[in-house]
DNA sequence: ACCTCCGGGACCCCCCGTTTTT
DNA sequence: AAAAACGGGGGGTCCCGGAGGT
């Protein structure tokens, strides 16, 4: 039916976050999908191989960033590897609000997400965030203030993308009880 | 088989629990946990109505907690609301760690847990989280304290409860902009 | 639906058993059985955990028999194997006709009936007729015998079982070119 | 991607062969055959209306020989009538070894291939293996012999063609309780 | 003429959370 | 407390057209 017909498939990736978002991954058919764009489930699975294939998808954009900001941050150590973390981290999250919260109740979930969360990637930036420490005190700040900005990104209260960014790495950097820093030019290597 | 079959209810409840922190509440059939406790489905279903209703069991300890202390909450105000929050959500964080965990990924889900959020109270929360402000970057750190504290007690890592418990309200605080307290006899009303 | 609802299973498997016959295991679908003895598809699968173990089940019957006969056949050479073969493998089949017609196209299917068919036993029954000769003339002899009996027992037509079997016993023993044998007493171990 | 495409399609009818042999031809999709000769599926369909057309073309070649047997047949009566059946018979199965294996799980199919077996091909080729007679051994007997040649002849055991001709006729002579002929010159009118 | 990109209707097997019956 | 039965999807596949590209 899709008049205009245009591209299917990004209109199915569309509609596949927002229900993922509002229902979550698994409370979301594929039938919901479908509908929701008005084509038939099996016009979906000709795009899409399965499920799974379209939240790898969807979540691709924040995944390649994250893979990214992981390697950025191995040659780091110390505040330096902590502050490029959190500005990275909160920057990427500031962005791409919808799709963390589809990562979340993803979490729970028995699969991995394609080339990524491999297990080490989350412990790695657990890390950084912690400055290199290895002390336990230093991993629960460094957990509360990535799980800060995690929640924070993925509330759905309306909030301009630049006043979030700067907030939370602001308040990211106290959790850590890191010095704040000058924010101006903190935007990491991104297309403007 | 399992003779005894005395508290089958209360085994129910335990491998529910478990079962929902590791595949979710979603994740999780009937079938499930039937099997894991080694009766059939239609028992299951003696105890409990319905799916929910085990759900509602498994975190009523937590939601109560929870109701009470919003209850505390509501005739402070300020750095004092804040405070007593920080504390008194740490405190319950750090002793229900996994029922924690669940809380997460049912947020996303539909339906709400019986007479508790049902939408007012977590606003209440990071209401008073904001010690009662209405400024938007410190509803975003009342949010990151509260996530934080939801994060780091929901990971797996092997951790003292009363160390967790101090090293939360101590982090929280720090994102909150709050001056840390003194934290013997912080220990809000809680059987020994 | 189902008044009397006496034994379900029992029906489940005798309307499984005629559409096998007459649409082939991949034409029956789960939903034709269910429709055709007039209960929800669901009740089905709370008898059978699955299709493939309808199919098993309804196998059963033959499959034992089959394995029974290999047994009473590995001591035995020459001649004798042979003719005991025939008459064993010609009784069987005259009396399940229609389980001899299913176990047919599903030859092709990927899967093998449960603790039988595990390619070991065609062969040794192959070289039971072959009265263990290893010639390619005596086996295609076998092979022609035993598909002999397959097809007169599969087909449709109505035919009394005692005259059926006797025929298929003197074919088959001219087929392997041996001497027409009594026929009183040559019925198996069998429940009169 | 085959870039020599000269005859993608006698490369399709030859994978569907090979597929329908292996797999049965419920059990072979459109996408197997496909992806066999590495091309769209689509592209399968441009060549072949729909799936019983394949079928139909690569039994075509039997299905002819199968139709001139039985011309041939007609005006034969009694031992003749049997003799001729059995010879074209396993001369046309020696030949076409896969494709009998084919018709054989196609036979529980409902639909019928084209221009053949329709029904009277079948009963007809029975009555002239049973030498016209109407007994109900004979007819058993005719059974026997026509599903013993294709059994052996779908076998999958590696045997020269020839040889496994002469034996295919020596033995289902003997299995109608026939004279051995003398099997030069058998060969029936086949292009050289 | 040949081939592929899209798209879709039907339906399959299986399972889920339930209700009814014993 | 369990056994039996059920309505309703869930994800996924099948076979098939129609609209183009070469």
């Amino acid at each position: 039916m899709a008049r205009p017909s245009a591209a299917l498939r990004e209109r199915l990736l569309v509609s596949a976050l927002q229900l993922f978002v509002h229902h979550g991954f698994r409370g979301t058919s594929l039938q919901d999908i479908a509908s929701d764009v008005g084509c038939a489930k099996a016009s979906l699975l000709y795009h899409f191989s399965n499920k799974e294939a379209i939240l790898g998808e969807v979540l691709a954009p924040v995944v390649k960033e994250v893979v990214e900001l992981d390697a950025r941050l191995s040659p780091l150590d110390g505040d330096t590897a902590a502050v490029t973390a959190v500005t990275g981290f909160a920057d990427l999250a500031s962005r791409h609000r919808q799709e963390i919260k589809v990562l979340f109740d993803t979490l729970t979930e028995e699969f991995h997400v394609p080339d990524a969360d491999d297990e080490g990637i989350k412990e790695r930036l657990v890390d950084a965030f912690a400055g290199r420490s290895k002390e336990p005190q230093a991993r629960v700040a460094a957990l509360m203030a990535i799980g800060g900005i995690f929640i924070a990104s993925a509330d759905d209260a309306p909030l301009d993308t630049e006043i979030l960014r700067v907030t939370l790495i602001r308040t990211a950097l106290r959790t850590l009880d890191l010095q704040p820093i000058r924010l101006e030019g903190t935007r990491p290597c991104v297309q403007p």
